[in-house]
Order: structure tokens, then C-alpha cells, then sequence
RNA sequence: GCCGAUGUAGCUCAGCUGGCUAGAGCAGCUGAUUUGUAAUCAGCAGGUCGUGGGUUCGAGUCCCUCCAUCGGCUCCA
């Protein structure tokens, strides 16, 4: 007799042996032909799989991201059986389900594949799909899998065996095709009906730069056309948002060849829009206990070798500024967090004045990579909004307590709900990427997590993601395509203050070594800018937005009377402005809509006579017509929703 | 930096397999119109087709170099 528990608690009791198939019928034939993958008491089972013990079931449809991971992963072995008659020779490697699709990477020899050819591929994998192969999993000794593959000469498929023990390796097969493979498929081939191949990449072997660089082919599919089609347009849609074009047409930023790639221009609006978020910021700041420090753009290069930062990444940077003077060398500043520490050391503290917390708006500059750069999330020259807490060991708990709260304030009066929190640790085998002691980097790392856990943070932990210098806490949002880049980061470190000698008088009249947070909320501007123009489309909340209002004359006739209404909102610090140009109202509208302007106001005769407005908000909303306290008000509630005080 | 792709006016794009002075819409300028909720009409002006080389009688179109951008990889103090 064997017992399978379902999720919803019921237990189904079966006389023999049967198929995780089976279970599924058993329910519901209906559900059954849904059902396209499976765990068995949480280990990933195929639906061929028999089970003879008792166990927990659960089986994944479509709708489920298990189901979805073992459609696409299955794909991806229908990939490399066309990649396999396209390419003979090709050279498999490994070929995984990713967030919305899969991808295989395979080594082409002297071959190359190009986005020309992602039709002939596709068709190759309908046809391969078409044929309802089954999927069929079996167990492989080592010597026998080792042999296959040595006599393929394919060293990624031996190098991955070599890792694994015998006995726990299995392949797949379908049609003529024979993967090594750890399980998680669909019954077979033909569930899979819509296939688009969608990019080509260079990505090394095992992710290391210094091994061989393996051709990945991109790919999504589903069950049926149509939801291709869906995704497909979800995909032009996400590009509408993109920060990139929406900088552009909202005239926010841009960049020049002359003045070199990765250093944006902040235009006239981005410029406004920008130097409000840093208002916002220093509003909340100074209410924390923060005070604003200024320091130079540059720095001598014995700073950084003191910091530990030009051992690290003195040959990838922008190269020393030579003066003059034989043997005096600057750097560009890459970090602020130096020029504080050095703050702090203009002075002798004792341990009744900490922490003390200096915030900078600091300018930085890092020579990335050319092919890292991208629009304003990642450039050479951006500004943080940097700040160093020093503080006692006492005070450290409370002291990131404080700054995930304001990193929670910033967050949320922008709108960012959907972020995960990171924790950075080191990456325990590779200590030679890290400074400091073992026991300095455990007690920050549980600061850390501590920290996380007392805030109620959903939080996930990165090993590897560390600075060289201290673990963070890492503030992760995604772009309009889903990709993850680090906003606000907050990070412990007990190395700067060693380094640079920081020290405070104790209680006890003996000197001791302040603990060093480095923060920065947003991250930096620009990069904050960039994501939140993806997560708006350019509807910023009202208090952000460089024009509020725009007032539309019906005609050139009523420009007094516009001039007189623009004067009031700026009394009532709304920021508008009149567009009188001899245009009809229709174009006039047209361009406030495309420059994302929350509010249109209409003058024309009957608003001059009745000393009222008339109302449009963006988007196409009639608000009907107001008098200028009427509108001011609806204004000022908007803010006030969207913009709260910072609580300390 | 590496792999693949792209690069035509301020912007968005058209220019088939190389063939007459390179096109359009929007934006701009000039004029007419004085306008009631997403593009008024007409005219004008604007491009050494990313750069440098090559192939050819002839190159925006083919080949190579470099530069920049896009999608990834690596990296991200």
C-alpha cells in the first residue's frame, strides 16, 4: 500500500506501484493532460517517474513556475537536438531554464551562429517538437557517461561528470537525442508548440573569464502561440519604458562622443528633477542626525593605496593626473568614503559625540568597462548619495536599524514596492578577494543579518557579493526588462577605520576603533533616476515632476489672463507654465501629453470672465473648471499622499 | 575587454539583388489662420549616409579598420 499526500492535505492510497502520471489521473483526467511536471517530497520528479514509497505530491501545470521551469528546460534539450543536426560537430555544454526562457550554451568550433539563423533553427525545433518525442530518463554509470563524452572530445560534459558521483547520473533522452541531465521534463515534445530563439551571447565557460567563451543561444517557448505572441508584445511594450528613450523624449539626460562615453549631461529638466530627489533626501537626513560634508573630485593616489582601493583596482581606473611636480600623482576619486574618513580624523572624538554621520552628494568616477556601460545605470561618472556613519560597537545595531529606514522612506515615497533585499557576504573560498580578519567579517556580516532580521526583511543572502572590505545589504530593483540592478546599499565595514586609524576616546580613557556604515539610499542618482523612469514610463510622482502644470491659451487673446493664473500657482509654489503658441488647442494638448505633464489648464474667454480654470489631467481626465484655490488644493493633496515626512 | 547585432537630417524611419542631383513624417524657420480637450494649412531650410581605408567605370548599398550604440558574458570599490 503505498500513501500520497497531496498539497491540500488529502491522501490517496494506491495497492501497487504507479506513475506520478497515474496520481494525476487518478484525480482528473482532465487535470492530467495539464499536468506537465511534478516534485515527489520536494525532490524533482519526471511524470514517468514510479513511485513506490509514501510521499507528498505535487504536480505543476503550465500556470505553476515549476511547470514552466520544466517546459522551458525541456526546450532547451529540443534546442540542442537542432543545434546538434544544424551545427554536427557542436559541442553541448550545459542548458538551463532561466526566468522567461532557457538557453543552451554550446561551443561552435570554428561555426558561428547569428541572428539570421534563428528561423531555421526555430523550424528545426517545431519539427523536433511536432514529433512527440517522450521524455525519458535514465541512469548513466560514470565510466559509460565519461566514455560517451571523451569520445566526442566534449571536455565541458567530461569536466561536469568528473564533479559528479556514480550512480547519481542520469540522461535524458528524446528522439534520437541524449543529454546528460538531472530530471525535471515534460511528458514530450509536443506540448511545446510556440518557439522564438531570441539572442545570441559570448558567455565563458563556468563563468570565468579566463576559460573558453561558448556561444549561448537565448530562446523562450510556450504551450501555445498565442502566449508567444503575448510575450512577445510585453517585450515592446517594456521597451516603451525604457529609460534610454525616455530620457530623450523627456529631454532628462544625455551623452555626447566628444565628451566621452558613460559621462551623461544632465539637461535642463533631468537637472530640476535630479536636484529635488537630492532635496528630498536631505530633508530626511538632516532630521536623522546627518550632516552634509564637501570634498574634492580628486585625491592623491597615496589616499586610495592607503584605503586598500588601489591595490584592488588601481590598474582598472582612470590612470593617475600627473602635475607639474615630478612624482605627485591625483586620482580621480572613485569612492568618498576616504575623504570622510579623513574628516573624521581632523579631529579627536570621544565616544559621547558618536556616531557621527557625514552625508555628501559625492561625484565619483569609474573606469568601466566599455561593453559594461549602460544608459545611466551604469556609467563612468555618477554621483552617490553617499554617507559614513562612525559609531561604537554599541551603537552599530541601532545605527543600520536607522539607515534601513531610510532607506525603507526613500523607497516608498517613490513608489519602489517590489525590491528584494540582498545580503552580500564574502565568498568563503576565494578569501584572497578580502581584507581584513575573519572575525571582523563575521561580526559585520551578523550586524547584517541581524539587522534584516529585526527590520522583518524578506531578505535573501548572495555569498561573493561583498565588497573587499565589508559585507552590504543590498537594495535590488528590476528594470523594465526584468533585469536587477542594486539601488540602496548599506554595508558594515571594520577595515577603513584600521586603515585610516579612526579612533575615539572611551569611558574607560583609553582609545578605541570606531565601526564604519557606508550608505547611499538611492545608490546614485543616476542610476535611481534611470530605474525609476522605467517603473513611472516618465509619470513621476507630482512633487518630482520638473513642470506640473501647463497652461493652454485658446488663443493668443488670453495670454494676460494665463500670465495672471501662472502667477498665483507660483504664489502656491506649483511650477507651471504657459504654452501660448499659435497652435489649436488639439496640438497643444497633444504636446503636454507627450511631455507627461500631470495637468493641463485651459484659459480661454469663458475661464477670463468667471476668473476659473479649466481642468485636464494627463491622460485624458476632465477635472471640469476651478478656481486657482480649488486647483491649488487638489495640487497640494496629491503631494501630500505621494510625500511624507521622514519619522525619525 | 569578449561574443553577436546595429549606425541614413535634431527625432522616428524608408532607400530591393551597387547605377541618374539620397527620400518621408515630426521638430525648426517664414507666412496664412486666432483656434475649446491627443497633430490647421502652405512654403522654406536641413544629410561629406558613424570614421578611415579598400574593391569597382560607379558604393548609403560589397570587404576591412576604428569609434559609438544595443543584447548578453565578465566586472561593478
Amino acid at each position: 500500500m503505498i500513501h500520497i499526500t497531496l498539497p491540500d492535505g488529502s491522501i490517496r492510497s494506491y495497492e501497487e506501484r504507479l506513475t506520478v502520471m497515474d496520481v494525476a489521473k487518478d484525480i482528473s483526467e482532465g487535470f492530467a493532460r495539464n499536468v506537465i511536471s511534478a516534485a515527489f517530497n520536494d525532490q524533482v520528479v519526471e511524470t514517468t517517474t514510479i513511485l513506490d514509497t509514501d510521499g507528498r505530491l505535487v504536480l505543476y501545470t503550465w500556470r505553476d513556475a515549476e511547470g514552466k521551469k520544466a517546459f522551458w528546460h525541456s526546450t532547451a534539450h529540443v534546442l540542442a537536438q537542432a543545434l546538434e543536426e544544424l551545427y554536427p560537430g557542436v559541442k553541448l555544454s550545459i542548458g538551463p531554464a532561466i526566468e522567461n526562457g532557457f538557453y543552451y550554451d554550446v561551443d561552435l568550433g570554428e561555426d558561428s551562429i547569428s541572428d539570421k539563423d534563428f528561423k531555421s533553427i526555430e523550424d528545426k525545433m517545431l519539427e523536433i517538437a511536432r514529433g512527440k518525442h517522450d521524455f525519458r530518463i535514465k541512469s548513466v554509470s560514470k565510466a559509460d557517461a565519461l566514455q560517451k563524452y571523451k569520445k566526442e572530445n566534449n571536455d565541458y560534459k567530461v569536466e561536469l561528470i568528473e564533479n559528479l558521483t556514480d550512480g547519481d547520473i542520469t540522461f535524458c533522452d528524446h528522439a534520437t537525442f541524449s543529454d546528460l541531465c538531472r530530471g525535471g521534463h515534460i511528458p514530450n515534445t509536443s506540448i511545446i508548440k510556440a518557439v522564438k530563439i531570441l539572442s545570441v551571447a559570448g558567455a565563458y565557460w563556468r563563468g570565468d573569464e579566463n576559460n573558453k567563451q561558448l556561444t549561448r543561444v537565448y530562446g523562450t517557448s510556450f504551450p501555445k502561440q498565442k502566449e508567444l505572441k503575448e510575450y512577445l508584445a510585453l517585450l515592446e511594450e517594456a521597451k516603451k519604458r525604457d529609460h534610454r528613450k525616455l530620457g530623450k523624449q523627456l529631454e532628462l539626460f544625455t551623452f555626447s562622443k566628444k565628451v566621452g562615453q558613460g559621462l551623461p549631461l544632465w539637461l535642463p529638466n533631468g537637472a530640476a528633477l535630479r536636484s529635488r530627489l537630492e532635496d528630498f533626501l536631505k530633508k530626511a537626513q538632516i532630521k536623522a542626525g546627518y550632516e552634509m560634508v564637501v570634498t574634492p573630485h580628486i585625491g592623491q593616489k597615496e589616499l586610495y593605496v592607503t584605503s586598500g582601493h588601489y591595490e584592488k583596482y588601481g590598474e582598472d581606473s582612470f590612470q593617475p593626473i600627473k602635475t607639474p611636480k615630478a612624482d605627485e600623482e591625483f586620482l580621480l576619486k572613485p569612492m568618498n568614503c576616504p575623504h570622510h574618513c579623513e574628516i573624521y580624523n581632523a579631529k579627536p572624538f570621544s565616544y559621547k559625540e558618536l556616531p557621527k554621520r557625514y552625508a555628501e552628494f559625492g561625484t565619483v568616477y569609474r573606469y568601466e568597462q566599455s561593453g559594461e556601460l549602460h544608459g545611466l545605470t551604469r556609467v563612468r561618472g555618477f554621483t552617490q548619495d553617499d554617507a559614513h556613519l562612525f559609531c561604537t560597537p554599541d551603537q552599530l545595531d541601532q545605527e543600520f536599524k536607522n539607515v534601513i529606514d531610510l532607506v525603507l522612506y526613500v523607497f516608498g515615497s517613490l513608489g519602489f514596492e517590489n525590491f528584494t533585499a540582498q545580503v552580500s557576504v564574502r565568498d568563503l573560498e576565494t578569501p584572497e578577494k578580502y581584507i581584513g580578519s575573519v572575525d571582523n567579517w563575521e561580526k559585520a556580516e551578523q550586524a547584517i543579518i541581524n539587522a534584516a532580521e529585526d527590520k522583518g526583511l524578506d531578505y535573501v543572502i548572495e555569498s561573493g557579493e561583498a565588497a573587499f572590505y565589508g559585507p552590504k545589504l543590498d537594495f535590488m530593483v528590476k528594470d523594465a526588462l526584468g533585469r536587477s540592478w542594486q539601488l540602496g546599499t548599506i554595508q558594515v565595514d571594520y577595515n577603513l577605520p584600521e586603515r585610516f586609524d579612526l579612533t575615539y576616546k572611551g569611558a574607560d580613557n583609553e582609545l578605541h576603533r570606531p565601526i564604519m556604515i557606508h550608505r547611499a539610499p538611492f545608490g546614485s542618482m543616476e542610476r535611481f533616476v534611470a530605474i525609476l523612469l522605467e517603473h513611472t514610463g516618465g509619470n513621476f510622482p507630482l512633487w518630482l515632476m520638473p513642470e506640473q502644470v501647463v497652461i493652454l491659451t485658446i488663443s493668443e487673446k488670453y495670454e494676460k489672463y494665463a500670465e495672471k493664473v501662472l502667477n498665483l500657482l507660483e504664489n502656491n509654489e506649483i511650477r507651471a507654465l504657459i504654452d501660448n503658441r499659435n497652435e489649436t488647442m488639439g496640438k497643444k494638448i497633444r504636446d503636454a501629453e507627450m511631455k507627461k505633464i500631470p495637468y493641463m489648464i485651459i484659459v480661454g474667454e469663458q475661464e477670463e470672465q468667471t476668473s476659473t480654470l479649466s481642468v485636464r489631467q494627463h491622460g485624458g481626465e476632465d477635472l471640469g473648471t476651478l478656481n486657482v484655490s480649488e486647483f491649488s488644493k487638489i495640487i497640494e493633496d496629491e503631494i501630500n499622499k505621494t510625500l511624507k515626512q521622514f519619522q525619525v
